[in-house]
DNA sequence: AATGAATGAGCCTTCATTCAT
DNA sequence: CATGAATGAAGGCTCATTCAT
């Protein structure tokens, strides 16, 4: 990439960092399209060359930009020492849906590059995203195991946990907005009802 | 279509729909290639567009197909008179499991409709697989929500375990093929975790 | 490339061949334009591209095709047990000139890639052009320079002869047509005024 | 063009043309790029636009001062009454490269403009050189005849003579560098050959 | 019926040119 | 005057679709 990016005003880039996320979160890599950006961030096509060459630069920008940002945010917000494990998860989820504020899409992005399958770049994004899994793991150590009920396997509960938040998340973007308020609201509901059913009392 | 289509020798016609079938699922309707299909089903290019007219045609033949016989075998299974909420998802799963043993990608092509965004045929997509909804939703409500430990809400756990279940199902396609024994039993250690946790004893 | 392109019709083939060769012999590399092919070859955009890939594969083809075809030819002409050194040199030409009743820019082509300086294809544009230089110096070493007047030095003429007929090919395809019968003229009206200087009588 | 390009200080009026010839001469027009001659003349893009208007403008411009600056060098040096036909063609090229030590691709410019075929300014680039062919015409017709063995055709001379210097100038040119000494010694060589062998002794 | 060669619209990318600073 | 960020038209390439065989 062109380092003149970061000589652009903030707002610029941004708005050019937000329509390539949007459009990459919301599409994947392949189906992106250079004029769906356009359309969106208002800035020209040749742009986006200019400043990243080619549409897989763009993406390893926009990709790497995403994690790190929301690792910086992590590094501060899980320094709390929280140990329940839905509190943590919650931190991190509250973290995504603050980043929100400034990167719509980021969350969404996130998710997809965990998705993302395409040839061009999934060696990239394995890559890029390995950082941001590695601080959730860790984080989650923190918390024994000792709190659930017998019946309930961790691993188990990882997976459905995992899975019911990608589809909560899913459902908040589905109309292309993304409330934040509303999205932390649903986390919390689903996460009280979890600590209900799998703690021991 | 071209009726005709239904003249062809069973196994030739099922060749195509898998090779459709297949190629759908993975990919989703705009990244499905013609050339993608061509390989996996070894049909050539002109046959499908001579029976279908176009790729947005044969996606329709294939959503209805898909989602017509996964409810007449459906009809058949749900006739059983279960009335536990993890038994009947579980018939649903086992139903979609048995269904892969002839169109292996068919589990896959259900859901990735409930997903598809393609403008060209998002229209006609939500409106084929709203019987399969409805069909699921019919035989849940034989389920009474009395055996529910009172902490737990129906409608949040409907969602935890329809994500959960898709959850499962994509990893077990991510390899590109289908175990569906493996599949079932996977569904069946999570739907008795959750039957500990969320019936009262 | 494809090598279905060989079950074409020859009349085919020859029209794309000679497509691609008279623009790129033309314009060079970077400057032949798919538009253009199609415009002399009458045949569309795309299938350039199913045949050969992309640009570097068609030019490699056709470099290859060229040199090839006219190494066939030269083994064929060059066996005849000549030892004047004009009378070799003639030989080579009135081969070119012969070939361009067939593909009438492969003289330009074979010139052209001595010249061709685009890095895309410079590396497999030498490796293609060496077995026909190979043979040509191959040829050149059955003259003796004994018969040469004292004054000339061998390599001096061998550049001088060469930039001449190198001219002279030139302007004859510079009104866009090859017309061989008077290119051969010329040539050999040049080669007779040498012959006459260079050679001690 | 604006006229106040001459305002500038020598210096950098010298940079701008050094840099557009360079790249002109040695890419030909169409494949001249603004940033190629961005990074050799250390100017920035938009200079050139504000001074020349248009790529064919500064094309224009640099072929007119090219031929304009060597035919008033011509004019000197031809003015001594050297008759003999290399002579005359010595210094002709060794004005050239004289020009070369300030303009170091002049004299492949030139060349280039004999060559260039681009249609957007292949005619303003026919009415630039004119003036220069006349020149070089008018001097060879100090030369006479008389001197050439009579199995000389004057016309064919002519036309080996030019085609060597141009090879020769090429040579000395593709390495990127031009060392005119080098390349005088070389010429002289080469005429030294020629004139022992097309005189009568 | 079946094939795959052939087509051209659309997307990625380059580069002359413009324009705000 | 100078700069280089910004633009959009044009060329390479892909892929749904057509059609001769």
């Amino acid at each position: 990439m062109n380092d003149k990016f970061f000589d652009l005003k903030k707002e610029k880039q941004d708005k050019m960092i937000n329509g390539a996320m949007q459009i990459f979160a919301q599409k994947g890599y392949k189906l992106a399209s250079t004029d769906d950006m356009v359309k969106v961030a208002g800035v020209s096509k040749g742009l986006w060359f200019h400043y990243f060459g080619n549409k897989a630069g763009l993406y390893t920008f926009v990709a790497d930009y995403c994690v790190k940002y929301l690792n910086m945010e992590l590094a501060v917000n899980l320094s709390s020492n929280a140990t329940d494990y839905f509190d943590i998860l919650y931190v991190i989820e509250s973290t995504k849906a603050g980043i929100s504020k400034i990167y719509p899409f980021a969350p969404l992005m996130i998710q997809a590059m965990e998705e993302e399958d395409d040839e061009e770049i999934t060696e990239v994004t394995k890559l890029k995203i390995e950082p941001y899994l590695g601080k959730i793991n860790e984080a989650l150590e923190r918390f024994s195991n000792d709190r659930l009920r017998e019946e309930v396997s961790r691993e188990m509960l990882d997976k459905t946990v995992s899975y019911t938040v990608k589809g909560i998340r899913e459902k908040a973007y589905s109309n292309g907005e993304f409330d934040s308020d509303r999205y932390l609201a649903e986390i919390n509901e689903y996460f009280s009802m979890m600590r209900n059913i799998v703690y021991t009392n």
